[in-house]
DNA sequence: TAAACTAAACTAACCAGTTAGTTGAATATA
DNA sequence: TATATTCAACTAACTGGTTAGTTTAGTTTA
């Protein structure tokens, strides 16, 4: 693998369609036209097309578990878990392909998907456990399931994303402008902010 | 089409593999095999694999449009909401294949969904937007965004049964069975009544 | 001049869709 | 009542286009 030019022009051609179409609906000889390349470099650099869905999936989630900072520590729980959730936001903002690929994933039945959840979703949904709780402890957090919370965030940030296409089509305008992403950022913010507070805010 | 029996099982098996591999990853034989069914009997009754595959849309679409009944008009917004939320939980709790056939198609950028989009998803969207509306004029709901905070409701739902399978390999035990959809629905119903009140009961 | 690359032809497998023919039950006919 | 006819439902085998992956012969580039 000498040019590592032609196989990253192969791997974001091959992130975008496998987005787009998924696995099985890719085609490789659309793939390489849209890197520039022919069909054979993707032979030549990744082996077959599994290997290449793989690549572009271990790349993804390396660039998310390298681009995102952990929150400082001075920062009490519930700052730390808006941080958490505003950096995962702004993860998906800028890796459009990111969430249609774990999402085409996360539905297969197939075990091939293993890895990556011991490796980068297991601990993303523990880390996010783990500040909650600190929350609670801490009374930051009224007592709620840290897990459910967990899954509830995964849900309201990853399928905003991954739907966008047809979300935009429900209403009426693009949901990945930069205003718009503002909009969607700030709401989400604040409905979490809003479903962990205590009830009475006396009792903070 | 003589044979309603028949046709049934098609659709039914074509539903599993539809949303178990897509509409490019299923395959028409398998679907025959599972619906103990030739596969020339699939182009008899539904003409062609799209034909099918539109068909079993169809077919779930109008289950939750008619299987859906209508929160009562003697309930506060807020309650009707809730049994919005809650109706819509129970058909995504009792139809499996489901959210994974909307996410696949949601994620598309083909226009083929547009239809759905138009008769089922944005009736559905606006008739969330609509009540969440009414309680803030009521003032039973804070002053939020009504759009984002349906699209957030739709997010949190869909995408834990869409992503059932690998989400019980994250957490290690299964998410589908009675006990952890009961914890399900009342941790989401419990945080959307948190994230829509007031920050002090006192302003209710 | 060697490695990276292109273009194009090729193959083997796969797979959507077709076809020719079979079955069995209902109905007509003798 | 026995036999012929009809027709929808169905099957097994086939067809032809598509696609992953390979090969080859030649071209560019450092």
């Amino acid at each position: 693998m000498e040019n590592p030019a032609t196989a990253r022009r192969i791997l974001a051609a091959a992130e975008r369609h496998f987005a787009a179409e998924g696995m099985a609906g890719a085609r490789t000889e659309e793939i390489a036209t849209a890197a520039r390349a022919n069909k054979a470099m993707l032979y030549y650099y990744f082996g077959n097309k599994k290997r290449l869905h793989r690549a572009v999936l271990e790349n993804l989630f390396r660039q998310l578990s390298t681009a995102y900072t952990l929150p400082r520590k001075e920062l009490s729980p519930s700052e730390r878990l808006r941080a958490l959730v505003a950096g995962y936001f702004d993860f998906l903002a800028t890796h459009p392909n990111y969430p249609r690929l774990v999402q085409r994933e996360s539905m297969e039945s197939t075990g091939n998907f293993a890895w990556i959840v011991r490796q980068y979703l297991r601990p993303f949904h523990n880390q996010l456990v783990r500040t909650i709780q600190e929350g609670i402890a801490a009374g930051e957090i009224r007592p709620l399931n840290p897990d459910h919370t967990a899954l509830s965030i995964l849900g309201m940030t990853t399928s905003y994303f991954a739907a966008a296409p047809i979300l935009s089509e429900i209403m009426g305008h693009n949901l990945l402008l930069p205003d718009a992403l503002e909009d969607r950022k700030r709401a989400l913010l604040d409905f979490l902010d809003h479903g962990l507070k205590y009830e009475d805010a006396r009792l903070q």
